[in-house]
DNA sequence: TGCATTATAGATAACTACTGTCTATAATGG
DNA sequence: CCATTATAGACAGTAGTTATCTATAATGCA
């Protein structure tokens, strides 16, 4: 299990545009020459974000991308979930069997079993998984776009006054 | 990204090894009919978890399966550590260039900068990245075999009196 | 209008990891 | 000696990732 390549291509694609200039477009041709990848295949990554509302394209001459919303908007996990899916981590197989209820947990055993399934709610291991990736997200959701550049010290720092 | 089946696979192993009497091999076959996988599939993964020292496996008529420690010193993470592998779930690439020294963080720029890779210590966003999965293992950790028995309450409730 | 530029979409292939099966081998107990 | 049981290796099918190529649509400019 990993994060595939391309998370780490949007991660990076988006913090230079965080860095560019409001209402300048940046081409894919800067982008994929800057992160060594095809324009081809960084530009199906950078329309699935364009879909997701995390930028806006224009076409075209001068055209290119841009942030559809201020830096500090835009979360670890949303490009996460946009680039690896929404799917759980932890995915149950057996799912039409009986055998699986010997994990429910024991105050949810009588109180109110009406309509609610045996995988999300009633089975501890699931319960374990899903709060573990549950850890992972918080974490992810906390951090933005902006919060990683307002930690960083760039090399020409011309507007960027190194606040120590 | 996704947990694999066979990470499920040896969780439910494990559980259904720990509620088995201390001392009593249990077969792959009995094993391989609870959780539905064939026998041939799920050996190679219980022995995996053998030569990662979680089982002792013995040969030959009424050998099998048993824990080789006890069922709270089994974190999920050592099962998903075995089982997924130790590889970090983010990995730069890139290696070679020195464009991402872009991202350091100010407060190591110039205090200590011998012998430390850009990539584990220098990078915000490999940072952000691995303390995702940091929270993620934390969680996992803390999380034992035995804490999932503990809390639930088996059907057939013969000696786990249901301590509400 | 016509042209160069730029993003988008689809088809497709190579590669990799996961899942699963089959066969042969070794160890154990009776 | 034999039945049982785990182990190991080879192998194949599947799915997801990564990548390339081509065609198309939209935009700005001359
Ligand atoms: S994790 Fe729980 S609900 Fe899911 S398959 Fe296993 S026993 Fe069933
Ligand atoms: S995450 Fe940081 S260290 Fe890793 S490739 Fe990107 S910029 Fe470089």
């Amino acid at each position: 299990m990993q994060f595939s390549k391309s998370t780490g291509y949007a991660l990076h694609a988006l913090i230079h545009l965080a860095r560019a200039e409001r209402g300048q477009n940046v081409g894919i041709k800067e982008l994929s020459g800057l992160l060594g990848v095809s324009e081809s295949y960084l530009s199906k990554i950078m329309s699935k974000l364009r879909q997701d509302g995390i930028l806006k394209a224009v076409t075209g001459v001068n055209g290119g991308y841009e942030l559809a919303r201020s830096a500090d908007q835009i979360t670890f996990l949303d490009i996460v979930e946009i680039i690896e899916g929404r799917q759980q981590l932890y995915d149950c197989f057996n799912m039409d069997e009986e055998r699986h209820q010997l994990f429910f947990e024991a105050e949810s055993a009588g109180t109110e079993a009406e309509g609610f399934s045996v995988h999300s709610k009633g089975c501890l291991v699931k319960k374990v998984m899903d709060g573990a990736e549950k850890q992972m997200n918080d974490y992810l959701r906390r951090h933005t776009i902006q919060s990683v550049l307002d930690s960083a010290s760039f090399d020409c720092g011309h507007e960027e006054t190194n606040k120590k």
